[in-house]
DNA sequence: CCTTGACATGTTATATCATAACGTATTTTA
DNA sequence: TAAAATACGTTATGATATAACATGTCAAGG
């Protein structure tokens, strides 16, 4: 079990960073699907803070390091990388950032400090499990979930 | 306890909408705020159908009632329900629906049917359990939660 | 190698969802 | 009944997201 670095503790995030892609590059790597330059640098930018962004936040990212400036540019890689679990989509927030574990644990849960914008991203499976008991009381099968929590993180809470 | 009518089976509707009124009726009295007939015309809106409606479609319904026509018309009356509890937000639509059950266990988890767009809101409590545990762990304190589940209701796998 | 088809990127334009700011009317309270 | 609070309506704008289409790139098969 790697010791899961978590996004409220200080930690070196160059490391998240840098596994993040790495973890990219295999992942696409096996299933023969490219990480080309755009979704390359979405990733990267998703990458640099625990935090979501606006799709439009990384737009002007992807503006600023040459590429193209319209919406599609980075809704269409986002997507590409949500679909490939390598990034998420917080709807609470409108937003997105990059998977923390691509690797374990689907369906992920989110914890969003209020205070200071964190994001981190939990196991889930005790949770998804009590869900899916719900869904199956009344016959619901579940396919996809979004599991969010707004609340204070340890350190905003300390802060306060 | 009242056997919980739940929205994937088929059921006298017309006492959910009735009984879903009543509720907020007392609800507000108790709490000295005025259920006014915009509000009251828009949780009559909601209660209509199991499914969660976009702020725009409530407005044409509040339009073609003789409200206003203009957004905040119907924003305004569904932040009012929501923040009384008598409505939800449900972000995976960008939506609202009516609460089931306004007394009872709040913080829900909605179930989303892709095949007919049916909601049903069953109780969250041990969801809510989990998710809290999970919180703990990395000292986060949760104070709102968006639990959402999207799949197949079983008329849908029925009819699949 | 070069054609062809699939995929990827870019653009313009538009759809959809949400709120700010302001004036008027209604309701409550003193 | 005056003052204060609340609610309703408007105009205008902001923020988020997708449709539709043209161009460019890549990987295989001929
Ligand atoms: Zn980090
Ligand atoms: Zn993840
Ligand atoms: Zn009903
Ligand atoms: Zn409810």
């Amino acid at each position: 079990m790697t010791p899961h670095t978590n996004a409220f503790d200080t930690h070196d995030h160059s490391h998240c960073a840098d596994t993040g892609l790495a973890r990219a590059e295999e992942i696409l790597a096996t299933r023969k699907l490219r990480l080309t330059p755009v979704r390359r640098q979405t990733l990267q930018i998703l990458l640099q803070e625990h935090r979501a962004l606006g799709a439009y936040d990384v737009l002007e990212r992807l503006a600023a390091a040459g590429f193209g400036k319209q919406p599609p540019v980075a809704y269409r890689a986002l997507e590409f990388l949500v679909e490939q679990g390598l990034a998420h989509r917080v709807r609470r927030l409108n937003a997105f950032a990059a998977c923390m574990h691509p690797e374990t644990d689907h369906a992920p849960v989110f914890l969003i400090c209020r205070g200071c914008n964190a994001l981190a991203e939990t196991p889930a499976q005790p949770v998804r499990a009590a869900l899916e008991a719900a869904a199956q009381t009344v016959g619901f099968t579940v396919e996809r979930t979004n599991i969010e929590a707004l609340g204070l993180c340890p350190n905003c809470k300390a802060a306060a």
